[in-house]
DNA sequence: ATCTTCTTGTGAAGCATTTCACATAGGTTC
DNA sequence: GAACCTATGTGAAATGCTTCACAAGAAGAT
């Protein structure tokens, strides 16, 4: 049901139902496991800590994917979901810069399962340059333009200095690259139709420095 | 101006403000190395794209650090904003799981800048066990409650598989640690007075996943 | 001293998101 | 096949967050 949205829908989705989607896939990739047929909004809210409203409301943007008196069926819902998040196709993605937290992403598997395919690495360094991670060989970063356009990447992982983040994202902006994930602690430049996403671990940290010296109760739903 | 915030007032700062106030501290670090003095809300706003009014009122929850005509004075206002943040101290930090993600964190230097140091690392693997990383000796795992208490540690980081998380988060509880820096994909179960911040990478990638798919624009302010 | 200019600090308005509450509909039982 | 049970889907209410708009305060100029 409702299988593409309009724009005027689209709009009116905010971010944190997004971004609790990627909750509700996860933990239905959980269940499946499980000898789970079905589950309730009650369930699916519980092991997110959020509402069974919320649940159902944020469902419900994109279609009505439940059965009354039943809930939702476990497998079907995830699939549905992974078709919404764009999760059911394969992403090309490159990363650029090689060093703790590049290697770091280079290694891990779960992106895979999501599609998230790590083709391509960038560096400037000469003994990382040729080297092979994880199968894939380090490009030199003077080619990035060129080579991202010619392996058609779609997402690009920022793993540089801060230094040099502004700099490296304007080529890759140049190369047409629509989607950036930056671990760089910087606002990024990029044209209004250029996606970008922080991950900002000094954020959180932050965050829990906070709430301890103001014994902030962590905020939960009911 | 207004240094301790009683309960009342604090419970009405929105998360959003908070993770918005290390925005500004970021901001304003980065401008301290130039030659400015002060900084105006609008320059402040422009640096992280948000709007002027948002940093003012943002500011206004913790007190009145401006003068009216001139700005904000740079250096004093980041100060002010660590001493919010909790940051204008050294919190003990405790790392779990010295793998791929693991060895990144405990070699990257701008958390220690922040006041966050890295004290312990915790893994189970017997080769990881006694080995020397950036100077801290990995410790075995079957001595964390002792080790955590022991040592006063005051945040915990998980950076170990999602399969063990929730076991060994429950042994952090029990060694009295109030906040969890948790970086493995699940929903931890804590208590109420436990702060958790999940660091959620396939997250942040879905977003940009379903941002594509939908030709999302992405959201920002006027 | 007064006037001008600039930008803060903040109630109030405007939006957005979450929660409520219940009619509705599918499944199950007898 | 009727009655009952259960959990969805959704307008409407409640809550929360952001933006507006302007009074007021501070600095500098005349
Ligand atoms: N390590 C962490 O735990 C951590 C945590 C949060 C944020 N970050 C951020 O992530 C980024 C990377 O951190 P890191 O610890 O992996 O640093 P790193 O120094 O280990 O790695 C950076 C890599 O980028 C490469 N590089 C530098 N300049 C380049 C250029 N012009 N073109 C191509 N490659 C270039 C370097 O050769 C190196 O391999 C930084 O912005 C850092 O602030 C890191
Ligand atoms: N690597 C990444 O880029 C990445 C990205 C996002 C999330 N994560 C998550 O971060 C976590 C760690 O990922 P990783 O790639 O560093 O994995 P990893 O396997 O490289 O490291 C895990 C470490 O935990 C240790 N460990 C396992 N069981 C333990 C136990 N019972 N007690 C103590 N230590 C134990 C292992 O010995 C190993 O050193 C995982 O939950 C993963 O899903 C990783």
């Amino acid at each position: 049901m409702m299988a593409d949205l309009n724009a005027e829908t689209r709009n009116r989705i905010s971010e944190s139902t997004i971004r609790r989607l990627s909750l509700y896939f996860r933990a239905l990739s959980f269940l499946e496991g499980d000898e789970h047929e079905t589950v309730s909004s009650k369930e699916l809210a519980k092991s997110e800590k959020l509402t069974p409203a919320q649940v159902r409301k944020d469902l419900s943007f994109f279609g009505s994917f439940g059965t009354r008196g039943l809930g939702y069926p476990v497998t079907e819902l995830r699939d549905k979901i992974a078709r919404i998040l764009g999760i059911d196709r394969v992403w090309r993605v490159a990363l650029i810069g090689v060093g703790n937290i590049g290697s770091a992403l280079v290694s891990y598997k779960e992106f895979i399962k999501q599609g998230f395919h790590i083709v391509k690495l960038f560096d400037n360094d000469q003994r990382k340059i040729g080297s092979n991670h994880k199968g894939i060989i380090v490009s030199d970063i003077k080619d990035l333009v060129k080579e991202l356009k010619d392996d058609s990447i779609e997402i690009v992982v920022i793993a540089v200095p801060a230094t040099v983040a502004q700099y490296l994202v304007d080529d890759v902006v140049k190369a047409g690259v629509k989607a950036i994930l930056n671990f760089a602690p910087l606002n990024l430049r990029v044209p209004d139709d250029v996606h970008v996403r922080n991950e900002n671990m000094a954020m959180e940290l932050e965050y829990l420095s906070f709430a301890m010296v103001n014994d902030h109760p962590p905020r939960r739903p009911k």
